[in-house]
RNA sequence: GCCGAGGUAGCUCAGUUGGCAGAGCACAGCCCUGAAAAGGCUGGUGUCGACAGUUCGAUUCUGUCCCUCGGCA
């Protein structure tokens, strides 16, 4: 019933609203997007792979409670960090969200700075399974011992196509492309192909915030900053005191991988910040890459 | 003032037995569908401190000068 209600409504276009508003870090989105929920009397659905997780708040820029403004910001603090999370869960749960508000005769306003994320939402997600960590594991292992490029030949055989597409080094995802070969012995690049990201169930307007390049830098240090002085060492030093160690996927993320090196003495306390700040521009430039398509 | 070391990319430095100057970082551009704040690719950039001399040719050798750092005064 509600399937062919779908499809009607594809046929005639009038897929639902969804309004997307995304930047690099530090651009001032929490804030714009404040002043738009408001304006629409709507709520905020983040799109944000590290607000994801409870307990790591500085480090991740949450708005705090009285910048909300009392507008309710879902899709956050979710999971604990040492629990897997990705973009799979994400897309299910923003659905979710979305159809709840849009009953509630609301615009769904999605916020955030997670390119992929907002991609799998306005363009789909093809059904594959989520990481093997095992198999991850074992793969990786191999590649230390077989040699640099062993991976990228072992890919070259199972899903040439992808291969072809990857540059040897890139290990991350050629293990995910030997990943799915092991887990449904079909190809990556088939099964991407086969789904072709064309699963429309909005029609988004997409607003991209950006700033002059040097004044992004400069808030992104002030915001470094002000991390530091709300407490990101002793957050990170919570984190740690709980068990989250350095390897989890969530402790890698800006701040925490950084002041984890500081507090495991590998290097200086300037020399963390340095770094933070450094891998933080790095990360706006991302993003900005995302966005500008 | 004297002695020593040095002045090469935005930064830290390597180098040229005299023949179009090169690394890392910074910076810029890009890729991406279950780790994505992850992971990966590509790319500029130069009065080689200044002036003169030797040389077919000097960033490289010689001289003078300027500047920086250390030591002695």
């Amino acid at each position: 019933m509600r399937e062919s209600d779908d499809r009607l409504n594809r046929r005639v276009g009038e897929l639902a609203p969804l309004l997307v508003v995304v930047g690099p870090t530090a651009v001032g989105k929490s804030q714009a997007a404040v002043h738009l929920a408001k304006a629409l009397g709507t709520e905020i659905l983040t799109a944000d792979s590290r607000q994801v997780y409870r307990g790591m708040d500085i480090g991740t820029e949450k708005p705090p409670l009285q910048e909300r403004q009392g507008v309710p910001h879902r899709l956050i603090d979710l999971v604990e960090p040492d629990q897997a999370f990705n973009v799979g869960i994400y897309r299910q749960l923003a659905l979710t969200e979305i159809d709840r508000v849009r009953r509630q005769g609301k615009i769904p306003l999605v916020v955030g700075g997670t390119g992929l994320y907002v991609r799998a939402l306005v363009r789909g997600l093809w059904d594959g399974p989520p990481a093997d960590w095992q198999f991850r594991a074992r793969v990786t292992e191999e590649a230390r011992r077989q040699g640099p490029h062993y991976l990228h030949l072992e890919l070259m055989r199972v899903d040439p196509d992808l291969a072809r597409r990857l540059h040897p080094h890139d290990e991350v995802k050629i293990i995910r492309g030997l990943e799915v070969y092991h887990l449904l012995g079909c190809s990556l690049s088939k099964l991407h192909h086969a789904h072709g990201f064309q699963d429309k169930l909005f029609s988004p307007l997409i607003i991209g915030l950006s700033r002059e390049r040097a004044a992004l830098y400069r808030r992104i240090e002030d915001r470094v900053e002000l991390e530091l002085a709300k407490g990101l060492v002793q957050e990170t030093q919570t984190l740690l005191d709980k068990g989250h160690g350095r390897e989890l996927a969530s402790m890698k993320g800006l701040g925490y991988r950084q002041i984890a090196g500081f507090l495991a003495q590998e290097y200086s306390f300037e020399e963390a910040v340095r770094r933070l700040k450094r891998d933080t521009r790095h990360f706006a430039k991302r993003q900005l890459t995302w966005f500008r398509q």
